[in-house]
DNA sequence: TTGAAAGCGCTAACAT
DNA sequence: ATGTTAGCGCTTTCAA
C-alpha cells in the first residue's frame, strides 16, 4: 500500500480510503490511485485489514463428518448459500467421525477467528467449546445434539419419522417387522430405533423379535444381515432400515432372492424412485438443516443474548421404487 | 498475549515461544505460561501470527460449480484430504455456473491470501487470474481447461470415454445411435459429443441422424427428448447419453414405454448398479480429479518453476443396471 | 478532503 | 534461556 501511495503521489491513508470505497475522496485521486494499484498489481491483505479494526473475518466454519456423503454436502451447500447472502465464506472441514479431529478442526477454525461455527458433533463431549462460546463465537450444532454443554441445535425429527414409517407397515397389517440399523451409539440411529420400538410396542408387537444392529452402513454387510434375518425360523414380513445405505443393501438381498418382503427405511435419496423395489421412505428437507444452522449462526452473531434455539426439521413418508414384477405386497401373516 | 505475559510474569516473547512450542524454554516457565493462558482463555490470533512472518495462510481455495452435486463434492472431499495431509484447510465455494461469481470468489480468496487455488472454470475467460499467478499463487484448473491463459490442468478423458461407449454400441451391431446431450457450449459436453461423432464417422454411421442437444441436465427434459427421438420416423436402436442425469431421464422414459433400446452414458454413479435397466456407463476416478489438483497446488507451491502439467484421468466402461425383464438387447436392425 | 501518528496481535532479529 | 525492539499491512484516531 505504501508503494501504491508513492506511485500515486498520495498518502498511504488515501490509498486505504480508496481501497475501502470511502466516498469522501476526490474523483481525481481515486482515479490516480486505481491506476497505481493496477500497475503495481496491488492486492489488499485481508488479514491485515481485519487486524486493527477487529472486524469479523467474514468466514464461518462448518465441521461435518464426510464431505463425500451427499447428506453432508447438501447441508454444506445450503449453509454456503446463506453465508453468501451475508457476504461470508464458508470453510468446510470433515472430521471423518474422529472426535479428536473434530476438536482439532474446531479449535483451528476458532484460531482463524471465524465469525461462527456449525458442527455435526461426532465426539461425546463438546465442552471444549465452552471458552469459544463464552468469548462470543456463535456455535450451532446440526444433525446431532452436543454433549457436555448446551447450544443452538438443528435436528431431524428422527424419532417421529421412524414411528411413521413403522406405523405404515403396521397399518398394512404387518406384525413381524425387522429393524436393521447402523451402530446405536450415534444419536440419530438411537432415536430412530427408539421411534420404531415405541410404535411396535404400542401395537403390541415385539420390538426385539427381529432387530439387528449391523454396526456399519456398508450395504453388503447390511444385505448379509437381512439374509440372516430372513433365513431365521420366523422371518419378518416387513423390514425397517435405519438409513438409506442399509436400505439399498436390503434391496440388493431381496432382489437376489426374489423376495417380496415389505420395505421401509429412513432417508429419501436421489434415484430412490428408480430402484426396482417398492418401498416407503422417510423424507425430510436436508437443505433446511444447513440453511437453519447458518441462519442461527448469523442471528446469534447479531444478538448473543437470545435464548437457545432448537429447530426440529419435520419428516414425511414417500413411496419410492418401481415394481419389477416380483410378488410384492404379499399378504402379511396376520396374528 | 501481553496479558498472558503479565499474568505469568514473563515477557511477551516467552509467551510467543510457548505458543509456538519453541523447545528452548524452561519447563517451569512453559508451565506458568500455560496456566496463565488457560486462566485468561487466551487464544492466539492466526492472522496476526502470519502477518509478520509472511508465512503461508495454511489455506487453499476450491471453486466448484455446485457443492450439492456429488461429482463436485467428491472432488472437494478428495482435495480436502490432500490438504489435510499438508496441514492446510480447504475453503470450498460454489460459483453456481456464474462467471462473474467465479471471478469474485477467486479474487476474494486471493485477498485472503490462500496458498493456492483450484478452479472448475465456468466462464470463458480466466485471464483475470494472470496477476495472481504472476504473484506466485499456484492455480490449478480441474474438469475444464482455462481460457485466456494457460495453467496446470486436470481433466477427464471425455473424448476417449465417449468413443469407447459408442464403440461398444457399434460392436453390438447398432448403427442407428442416438446422442442426447446437455448444452454443447461446455467443454466436457463438447468433448463427449466430439468423441461420439468421431467413432460414428469411423464406423460409417451418420453422427447427426439422431442427435439432440437438450441444453439442460434435467432428467424430465431429457426424457422428453428421448421420447421425441423414439417417436420419429426412423428411431435409433441405441442411445448414448452425455451425462448421468440425462441417462436417468432416458431410463425413466424407456421404462415407461417398456422399450428395449440399448443404453449407454457418461458418468458412473451410486446406485447405477441397482437401476432397473441394463446399460453401459463410462466410469472414471472422480476422487483422482480432486487429489491430483490439490497435489499440483502443493507441488507448484514448492517449485514455481516447473513446467505446466496436464493430467488426463482415464475412463473405463462398466455394465450397470439390472434387467427387469423387458425385451432388452433386442436385435439391432442391421444395415 | 487529506495526512501523520499510533497501534492491532503477533513474530523476526538482535540483544543479553 | 529470556527479553527488547522493530515492524508485518493495514485501520483508526486525531490533526491540518
Amino acid at each position: 500500500m505504501v508503494d501504491v501511495a508513492r506511485a500515486a503521489g498520495v498518502s498511504l491513508k488515501t490509498v486505504s480510503r480508496v481501497a475501502n470505497n470511502v466516498p469522501t475522496v476526490s474523483p481525481a485521486l481515486v482515479e490516480r490511485v486505481h491506476r497505481a494499484m493496477h500497475e503495481l498489481g496491488f492486492q489488499r491483505n485481508n488479514a491485515a485489514a481485519h487486524l486493527r479494526s477487529g472486524r469479523a473475518s467474514a468466514t464461518i466454519g462448518l465441521i461435518i463428518l464426510d464431505l463425500a456423503n451427499p447428506f453432508y454436502s447438501t447441508i454444506a451447500a445450503a449453509a454456503a448459500e446463506v453465508a453468501q447472502r451475508h457476504h461470508t465464506q464458508l470453510i468446510t472441514a470433515s472430521s471423518g467421525r474422529d472426535p479428536a479431529r473434530e476438536r482439532e478442526l474446531a479449535l483451528d477454525l476458532c484460531e482463524r477467528r471465524v465469525d461462527g461455527l456449525i458442527i455435526v458433533p461426532t465426539g461425546d463431549d463438546q465442552s471444549y467449546l465452552r471458552p469459544e462460546i463464552d468469548r462470543g463465537t456463535p456455535v450451532v450444532f446440526v444433525d446431532r445434539p452436543p454433549t457436555g454443554l448446551d447450544g443452538d441445535t438443528v435436528l431431524i425429527d428422527n424419532r417421529d419419522g421412524a414411528r411413521e414409517a413403522v406405523r405404515q407397515l403396521l397399518v398394512e397389517g404387518h406384525r413381524d417387522i425387522g429393524v436393521v440399523t447402523d451402530a446405536l451409539n450415534t444419536y440419530t440411529m438411537a432415536e430412530r430405533v427408539a421411534g420404531a420400538t415405541e410404535e411396535l410396542l404400542a401395537a403390541g408387537a415385539d420390538p426385539d423379535a427381529h432387530r439387528i444392529e449391523v454396526g456399519t452402513d456398508d450395504p453388503a454387510t447390511a444385505g448379509a444381515a437381512v439374509a440372516g434375518m430372513l433365513d431365521a425360523p420366523d422371518p419378518p414380513s416387513a423390514i425397517f432400515c435405519g438409513n438409506n445405505r442399509i436400505l439399498t443393501g436390503a434391496i440388493e438381498e431381496l432382489l437376489r432372492r426374489r423376495s417380496g418382503v415389505r420395505l421401509a427405511g429412513f432417508d429419501d435419496f436421489e434415484f430412490a424412485h428408480l430402484l426396482p423395489y417398492p418401498m416407503t421412505v422417510v423424507g425430510y428437507d436436508t437443505r433446511a438443516l444447513g440453511r437453519l444452522s447458518a441462519e442461527l449462526v448469523f442471528q446469534r452473531g447479531h444478538d448473543s443474548t437470545r435464548a437457545l434455539t432448537k429447530y426440529v426439521v419435520a419428516t414425511y413418508l414417500v413411496r419410492r421404487g418401481v415394481d419389477p414384477g416380483l410378488p410384492h405386497e404379499r399378504e402379511p401373516r396376520v396374528g
